[in-house]
This record gives structure tokens, sequence and C-alpha cells, in this order.
RNA sequence: GCACCGUUCGUCUAGGGGUUAGGACACCGCUCUUUCACAGCGGUAACACGGGUUCAAUUCCCGUACGGUGUACCA
């Protein structure tokens, strides 16, 4: 039987970075075994619903490089794939379970399931849906029920939890989990307003759409005894469960912001590139037994194994993630870069921006940068011919020793086109100048660099120079020897 | 509270009955260097604790501690 797995996010907001690795894990893990990724849209909470959202998802998740073989924005043979288009189905499915016992009309009001937790609290014991106090099929009698039934009082329909028996499942992350059914509740399937409840629709969707292997996040660990119990019920045979362990705040809890960013999106915006975070996020709580840290999508795809993801969640290292982008930048194509950077150089007014220089430029720089981004802040002189004004201890250092001016003039006359074509010739230069001057040559570079860029650090000053260009470099030592 | 899950350097992890417990990020030092960085070299740093089982346990088992998740007509 092919692999079949889901994505199934809920339209409640930005696409979260856990989100992105359990859906990685998916895709990773269906491509690996020439399975179906397939999405499906979890839109059973109308108050939540977020306009735009489930767009905003796909495309984070298509950035990502992580794509789907059936979903609401492609089709497919099992569709529909959003559960609000489904609604029906769901009803249908839940009177299914009405009728063969394992499900149960209660008309209880969400005061009066309060006032039950609070009891139970007060008491000491696990708040729990007390069948047997409450106002239900079994407590009110068929015939009551009939007659609020058909009264058309609020109802719900609610699971009927075999109190005796114990539920058992083996999670190929986790291994065998046994939990005793009087531990787990009799979880609301339909509610009032005829909407399904998360645990019913993903069972029946699960189970219709041929879902063989459910990878989801471990939060879903503790309510899988009830959909175990869903399956029993339906007569039908389970998936494979794979619970993959939560990414985390530095404090060890559910990764949220106030930490740090969390949506795709927010590392977009940041200038992250795609495949840096895909091979960040999958080795948190993956690794492939190997010490490489870098792996392409296919790479991933190639290696991925269920087996092998950690059973302990993982603190996300916002550090490395920044790390392994600067290696990303590193090794990309530096056309393909200049090509990138182009839009934000042009949104600066800068007038350097040729194609093939800004690459020269981002070889350069790239080494010092962990974002492309950065390219722009770090070598602003490279792109622009005005410069930011010159700290007052840069301009105290430049005016403080008047040797610095004749060495910087001395220099300006000796600059001439085949400087710039040599290393060799530019050292020598600016030992010359110099030495003209009575000082050191490690005292003319510093100056030179601060009046050529108006920066203190930067890359290699002869390189610089040479993409400055003659004439550039002139105007800049010449501003400088004799301002206006 | 109860249930479930988890626990190897600060962090991500490899490993696994007998190892100098390996790698990466971060940090520190040295080298290179006109600066910063890169690179290279080196360093600090971990098997939560207690019992078993065993010739031998960080590795297997059981407890404890600590942490996380769940405990909704949210997903």
């Amino acid at each position: 039987m092919s692999v079949r797995v889901r994505f199934a996010p809920s339209p409640t907001g930005f696409l979260h970075i856990g989100s992105l690795r359990t859906a990685l894990y998916n895709y990773l893990f269906a491509r690996h075994h020439g399975g179906t990724c397939i999405l499906r849209i979890e839109d059973t909470d109308r108050t939540r619903f977020v306009e735009g959202a489930i767009e905003e998802q796909i495309s984070s998740l298509a950035w990502a490089g992580v794509t789907f073989d059936e979903g609401p924005h492609v089709g497919g043979n099992y569709g529909p794939y959003t559960q609000s288009e489904r609604f029906d189905l769901y009803r249908e499915y839940g009177m299914k379970l009405v009728d063969n016992g394992t499900a149960y009309y209660a008309f209880d009001t969400s005061e009066e399931l309060d006032a039950m937790r609070q009891r139970q609290q007060a008491a000491g014991i696990a708040p729990k849906y007390d069948r047997s106090a409450m106002r239900n099929q079994y407590t009110l009698g068929e015939d009551e029920t009939r007659r609020l039934l058909d009264e058309g009082a609020a109802h719900v329909i609610r699971l009927k939890v075999p109190l005796h028996q114990d539920v058992r499942f083996s999670d190929v992350i986790r291994g065998e989990v046994i939990v005793n059914g009087r531990e787990i509740d009799d979880q609301i399937l339909l509610k009032s307003d005829g909407f399904p409840t998360y645990h019913l629709a993903n069972v029946v969707d699960d189970h219709l759409m041929e879902i063989t292997h459910v990878i989801r996040a471990e939060e879903w660990l503790p309510s899988t005894p009830k959909h175990i119990i869903l399956y029993q019920a339906f007569g039908w045979e389970p998936p494979t469960f794979a619970h993959v362990p939560l990414l985390l705040n530095p404090d060890r809890s559910k990764m949220s912001k106030r930490h740090g960013d969390v949506m795709v999106r927010d590392f977009a915006r940041k200038g992250f590139f795609p495949e840096a975070l895909v091979n960040f996020v999958a080795l948190c709580g993956w690794n492939p037994g190997s010490d490489n840290e870098f792996y392409s999508m296919q790479d991933l795809i190639s290696s991925f194994t269920l087996e092998r993801v950690n059973k302990a969640g993982a603190v996300f290292d916002y550090q490395k993630l920044n790390w392994m982008n600067g290696e990303y930048l590193k090794q990309r194509d530096a056309q393909d870069l200049a090509r990138e950077l182009h839009p934000l150089l042009v949104e600066r007014g800068y007038p350097h921006i040729e194609p093939s220089y800004v690459a020269d430029v981002i070889v350069l720089v790239r080494e010092r940068v962990a974002f492309l981004s950065d390219v722009v802040e770090f070598a602003d002189y490279l792109f622009g011919d005005v410069l930011p004004p010159l700290s007052d201890e840069a301009s105290a250092l430049l005016s403080g020793n008047d040797k610095i001016s004749v060495a910087i003039d001395s220099f300006r006359k000796g600059l001439v086109p085949s400087v710039l074509e040599d290393a060799d010739a530019f050292k020598g230069l600016a030992q010359q100048s110099a030495e003209a001057a009575g000082i050191k040559m490690g005292a003319l570079l510093k100056p030179l660099r601060l009046v050529l860029t108006h920066r203190e650090v930067g890359a290699d000053l002869f390189r610089t120079v040479q993409l400055l260009g003659l004439e550039r470099c002139l105007s800049r030592l010449d501003a400088f020897l004799s301002p206006s």
C-alpha cells in the first residue's frame, strides 16, 4: 500500500515555524517513500478563522519548498480538502456512531459543564464528563431524549468511551503507549452548532482520505487514545501514528513569540534563505546519524526516516540558524545572489548596481555577514556615492596628525591605473606613501580606509579599491585632501 | 491534581553493556592578517539522581527528581 500523509493546519494565523517542521517531516516522509502528501484545512472552529490564513500558509510552505500532491489549492480525488466544505459528512458519520451505540446525545449547557468541573475540582478528582450525572441520553432516557430532539433543543454528540478497557497503540517515535479507559473523557464529537470537533473530523477524514501515517506534533499524543477509540467505534483500521517532538523556547516551554520570531514569514522577511531554514529545522529533532550538517531538500528526502526522529523536544537555537544562513550565503552562486539583491539596491537608489559588479561585491564581503541584506549595510560605500558622515573618533584620527594627510596626499598622487591592477603595486604604493610621511604602513591603511569608505572595518582594502575604481577613489581622496 | 511523554556539553546532536563519550553552534586562547572577518590549530564543557540486572552500565529494568504536553462545544 502506498504511503499517504497529510499536513492539516487550522487557518487561525500565519504559518508557525513548528508547523513548518511538521509539514516538512510529512513531506519528506512522503517523498522518501514515493507516496502522496496532502494538505487538508481544518477550519471547524468558525470563531478562530482568519481571513487569508490559508493562502498565507500555503505560500509560506511553498517558499520553503514544501508542496502538496492533493489539497484545496491543487485538487485531488479525495476532496474537498477543506473541512467546512465537508460539513454534512461529519454529521452523517457522527450519527452512525449514535446508531451503533458508541456515541450519545447530551444536552448540558456550558454553565452546567463549568459547574460540574468546579465540583470535581473541589472534590480533588480529574475533570471529566460525568456520564451518569449529567443531562444526556442515558440519564434522561430514550423518550425524553427523543422529545428534546424533536423540540429542537441544543445538543451535542459525545463519544461513549469504554470505561473498563485499556487503549493501546504503537507510536513509531515513542513506542507502545497504553492508557486506561477511565482516564479518557467522553469527547464531544459534534458541537451544538453542528460542526464536528477536531477529533471526529480528523478521524473521519484520515480514514476517507486513506491516510496511512499520521505525523503530527507531540501535543496530540494525549488525545490519540480518543482517536483510537473512534477508529474502533467505526470499525476502521487506524493509521500508523508518529508524534514528533516540540520546538521549544530557551526556557523549554512550547515555542512561542516573546523569545523571537516564530512565523515562517518573519524568517523570510529577515532574509533567511529557505534552504537554510529548512536545513536547520529538519535537524531540530531529527538526525540521520552522521556528522554532516548540510542537507539539500533532496538529501533530506533520501535520508529521512521516522525512526530517527528524536523523542525529546528541541530548543530552537536562533544563533545556530544565523550561522547556517551565513554558510548558505557563502555557498550560493554570486550571480544569483546579485539578482536577489537587486530590488533592494534599486529601492535604496544606489547608482553602482550593475549585476556583475554587485556579484563581485558579494564575493568580497559575504565572508563577514550572515544575511544577503547585510551586504548592503556592510558595503554601502561600494554601491553609493554619498557616504555617511565620519564618526567623531574617525575625524579626530584623520585631522590629529599632519603626517596622515601627507601620506594620503602622496598615495593619491601615486594612484594610477596600474596600481589597481596589482596587489603588490598597491602595497608598494602604500608603503612608499607612508615612508614619505615618516609613518608606518599600518598607520596609513586605517586612515586610508576611513577616507575611502568612511568605515573602520571592511573587506580587503586592495580589493575594495579595485572595485571602487580609479575615479571614485580619486574623488574620495580629493574630498578629504581639499574639502570644499 | 490526574494522565501521557521526555532527560548525553549552555544549545542542536552522535553513540551505545567494556569509548580518552564524537561532531556542530556559542564561548575562550593561539596562528595568519593593515582592520574586521574568514580559515587553521587548540581549549573549557555532558551521560539528572537512586536502586537493581551484569564480570562490567551513560547504554537494559524499576523507582525518584526535574521538565514538557494534555486535561475546552480550540486545534
